[in-house]
DNA sequence: GACTAATTGTTCTAACACGAACTAGATTCC
DNA sequence: GGAATCTAGTTCGTGTTAGAACAATTAGTC
């Protein structure tokens, strides 16, 4: 057989684009773009923190988590503050508009991936689970991140995911 | 339990990810971009097609191919005709010095990429196969694709999965 | 045959994405 | 204590992304 492997990833690609495609679309209906959407999930609910570390969870680089950040400061929805202890950093939290915001949209968009899931079953949800974490181990070897190579790719619900406490 | 199926997204997403990563990392020593990757891993060893089934496979939506395209064809690597049937359409194909280059570089990436699946063996490879189908035929209902909606996010090797024949 | 509707590809806008260069501030090391 | 090094964020350049508006063309309908 000719590259076995290539037809399971084309299913993981697939899969994950499907899914992504439907949770971008629901987060567009929200006024919010996808990374917008990440920052907000993963500022919810917490004091907030440095750039530094919003990036390492959302998986978005400081280049671009710059631009994010600008836009959603400007609708009044983020704010930054100089740090005191070290003053090359930056901390962010979200305003109480953006807490509101996220109490608000956060439970809505959960519930709307819910169903992306259905058809799978609790024994099936921790098979995948088990299979896709001995896949990722296979290409993240103590991940050799050099500041930034890391957070390559584009993510998305990422934070939503992690949120799951 | 609070939303099991929220660590398999979250599971899911890394995973792609993290190949998406590695892949990524890949090609651009190739000199291309993704993108382009994915345009000519598809259009290799074809004799050509249009741009809408070009983005069809390659889920990348029709603006944004016009321009992976254009930086393609000033490189020699690719030429546009117009059809002679239906003269909306565009034919795309590779030029001889694509041609070249997808016969030089497609089974190196190819290579590359075998070694992120090795973690896994063939039966595991089908039990993943499986989960993953089922998965995203639970939100591809039919596919409600009112012409754009289908090809809407971002894909990566997915060409190159697809040319597994 | 003309009118309407649908399809193809391009163009445009706003937002990401990555890498690289840059500034400012903190650490290390001697 | 000062020089070399490292780190945090911003800025910049090129390319991708989706969506919407558009012109050109074809198909469907009467």
């Amino acid at each position: 057989m000719a590259e076995r492997f290539l037809q399971t990833l084309r299913r993981l690609a697939t899969a994950y684009q499907a899914f992504a495609a439907y949770s971008a679309a629901h987060i567009r209906t929200l006024d919010l773009t996808p990374p917008q959407f990440d920052v907000l999930a993963t500022l919810g609910d917490q004091a907030g923190m440095t750039c530094r570390e919003l990036g390492e969870r959302t998986l978005i680089t400081k280049g671009t988590l710059t631009g994010v950040l600008d836009r959603l400061e400007v609708r009044g929805l983020l704010r930054r503050e100089p740090m005191e202890h070290d003053r090359r950093s930056v901390f962010v939290a979200l305003t109480p508009a953006g807490q509101e915001l996220h109490a608000r949209i956060f439970p809505e968009h959960v519930k709307h991936l819910r169903t992306c899931f259905a058809a799978l079953d609790r024994q099936e949800l921790r098979q995948l689970d088990d299979l896709l974490e001995r896949l990722a181990s296979g290409f993240a070897p103590g991940a050799t991140n050099d500041t930034d190579v890391a957070a390559s790719p584009k993510t998305r619900m990422i934070a939503a995911a992690r949120r799951a406490h």
